[in-house]
DNA sequence: TATTGTTATACTCTATAACTATA
DNA sequence: TATAGTTATAGAGTATAACAATA
């Protein structure tokens, strides 16, 4: 169960491409060790803990199609997930007034309550992960991705 | 199609979550460019490209269990990508002498050719999602990542 | 006509476990 | 007994497209 993504280069290596192997294998580890407990402890999955985290900042709830962009999966996928999360009575639909069309789906406060556990486990399994960085290598690291983070948003403004 | 997987941390929001989040959304934004791109360029996915890239570097092939612990992905499942690349004419297995069990897959001659195509197109996309990077910048979280990486790998070796 | 959300479908990837053949 | 690899299975996750209801 080691890895070695970072083979994945072509002969070249650049850098920038030795960057983004050590990145893929450093969030897969991570990735991995969080879907593993969210099962284990939760008998849940990522996308399920990922539409509560979303809601759970936003108590009058989320319409489906906003859920959908901060999700980054389509339509489709969300009435899904949600159909799972209302049947355990974590979240609820509710009507928009003056649309009939949409909903507002946010969490029951069982679903609140669940969540917070989840969410105060999920943060140790992650500051385990990053305990090894120094705050202000947290911090450097953090404004290195936001400039990757903001370029990619650029880019895609530029060819809209 | 923009994103906010940011909001995914919990009320406190300390720094080693944020910076997970973050990390999560940037290794989404280039992830989803590089399986898109492979399919419509080149019609396949990221792992049948992972197992590629990992046979290139080994003219003489990798065993099936070798290629298992550095793809990250159980037997069963390599086995499978491999049956698809072999149907293709991409790589091929052939036996391992003095152990008539085992095997070692590599790349044809066409699926070597077919593999510099696609990691030279590869290279481009990954160029572009961290060119806003200085080489300095790139180093810096390069070696940031690598101390998450190692640190991992000997929590994992304390647990043993 | 356009938008919101759902349904239906199909495909890829994955882990688990049972299995075969060889060591 | 243990190991290399395969097969079988089930489930997660996804995109696409057709659809209904409403705007």
């Amino acid at each position: 169960m080691l890895m070695d993504l970072e083979a994945r280069g072509h002969s070249e290596h650049p850098e920038a491409l030795r960057l983004w192997l050590r990145m893929l294998t450093c969030t897969q580890l991570v990735e991995k060790q969080v879907r593993t407990q969210l099962r284990k402890q939760f008998d849940t999955t990522l996308p399920r803990f990922d539409l509560m985290a979303q809601l759970e900042r936003y108590p009058e709830g989320l319409k489906m199609n906003e859920m959908s962009r901060r999700m980054m999966v389509t339509g489709g996928n969300v009435t899904g997930i949600t159909d799972q999360l209302v049947g355990e009575g974590l979240v609820e639909r509710v009507g928009v007034q003056g649309d009939r069309r949409a909903y507002r789906v946010r969490l029951t406060p069982r679903g609140r309550k669940v969540f917070d556990e989840m969410a105060r486990q999920h943060e140790a399994w992650i500051m385990a992960a990053f305990g090894v960085l120094s705050p202000r290598e947290v911090e450097s690291l953090h404004r290195l991705l936001g400039k990757i983070k903001q370029h990619h948003h650029d880019s895609r403004l530029e060819t809209a």
